[in-house]
DNA sequence: CCAAAAGTGTTAGCTATACACCCATGC
DNA sequence: GCATGGGTGTATAGCTAACACTTTTGG
């Protein structure tokens, strides 16, 4: 593949969350390259005169065939010895055709339910898969350092706007599952009672006609959340939870 | 000047508070440009194979003959037409020996006392001046954009790190002065009583056995940060005030 | 009837906020 | 002695955190 109409100094790194009812995970992808197992973070060239944003969603698809999920710019890494293991210099002068040159990235954060996406490697990802964060993974480049950010970045932000915390839950959902939600997102457990009492001051979290069904156990309350009332009350800053 | 040695498509770019006990003002050039008078961050392309933090000090330096400040990259602005002003497109085509190429541009952030630092214009800056941010000013290419942004995360980031905020005092300073400089930041009056309270809770917050002299009226007492408490009792995340 | 998770209230300590007067100094 | 900004205390309301038992369902 010719790379000609690709920026040889710019590129973008994406790094994704997904919540799967349970626990946070990373995007990976495995690169295609003899006798060498690398995992790595979802990233290639940006092409020329392609928007930093639209070129981390083209990237991203191309590898994973992931597509319309939203991806936010937290940080620019560009110290000039970023790839320098042998392993990954090797990669690169396999898949580029500037392999010298000294390149930018552009690192980009999302956070999905892992339900929500099917995902089939393509390019030069020979594997795509999703990783538990809790478990460490050695990652080429310095996807390492890189993904270590964004999920620090990536939980202060929550604390900012916990709002984004609702996409990752179902239409309905129980309070049990918002709770787990947010343990996972603050690394820790949290007392139900009081949980329970803080969130539903919030008014945009309004109780449906419906029960949890073929359960065995008293069936939980199913409530869903209102983005109008969420626009009514927090129209500027104010924040409960965290 | 030759640009064989520059990226042609990276550039940096610095927006630098300044707080001269009163207010806040943001670091401006003026353009050497024929017949018209453009304001702009300092900022210029990167050179090949130099860190970008390195590059934003480089870059300041080289137009306000500012150094030793602390530059904290905050977002990279990549869209392909944040340079379509013709006032822009001229000014371009003048100094850059790839006018045609696309550039994004990563940002960095400062916040400093105006009065630690000299500053004198030169390369293309005409003018070097502190501008107060309640003032707007049209600034060129997306700069209004970027400064904007700039401001909005460093404020973000002092009530997440409020400690950021002694740099911009004296050794010694007096709780009036500590208390402008917050009501600079978070931009509203606060009541003197609380905000004494809960500062003076803060063991790092040391009074000193000496007061303001030569001033006619009650002379207040100063106090001094003292570095080795505030490690020691927020070694974590603990923060009051904000 | 047993297991499993849902659901529920109270208390004590702390934090935020609102508010008004006397004090020390220079001129 | 007067103008100026420094310095101080209290009361109230709201929030946080700790903690244990009853309810509803399926099997």
């Amino acid at each position: 593949m010719s790379e000609f109409h690709y920026n040889p100094h710019i590129s973008v790194d994406c790094v994704v969350f997904g919540f799967d009812d349970e626990k946070i995970n990373i995007l990976l992808i495995k690169r295609k390259q003899e006798g060498e197992n690398v995992y790595a973070l979802p990233g290639d060239l940006v092409q020329k005169g392609e928007d930093l944003d639209v070129a981390a969603n083209r990237v991203l698809y191309e590898l994973t065939s992931m597509e319309n999920l939203y991806l936010e710019q937290f940080k620019t890494f560009g110290s000039p010895d970023r790839t320098s293991d042998p392993v990954d210099v090797e990669w690169i002068k396999s898949v580029r055709e500037h392999p010298e040159a000294r390149v930018i990235t552009v690192a980009y954060n999302s956070l999905v339910k892992t339900q929500d996406f099917d995902y089939r490697p393509s390019s030069f990802a020979e594997e795509v898969l999703w990783h538990p964060i809790e478990k460490p993974q050695k990652l080429g480049f310095d996807h390492n350092e890189i993904a270590n950010t964004g999920w620090a970045m990536l939980r202060e932000k929550i604390k900012r706007e916990p709002i984004i915390a609702f996409s990752l839950l179902p239409e309905k959902f129980t309070l049990r599952q918002l709770q787990t939600l947010y343990e996972a997102l603050v690394g820790q457990k949290l007392d139900k009672r009081n949980f329970r009492k803080r969130m539903l001051r919030n008014r945009f979290l309004v109780a449906m006609n419906e029960k949890e069904t073929g359960v065995s156990h008293k069936p939980a309350q199913y409530y869903r959340f209102d983005d109008a009332i969420y626009k009514e009350d927090f129209a500027k800053d104010q924040w409960f939870l965290f």
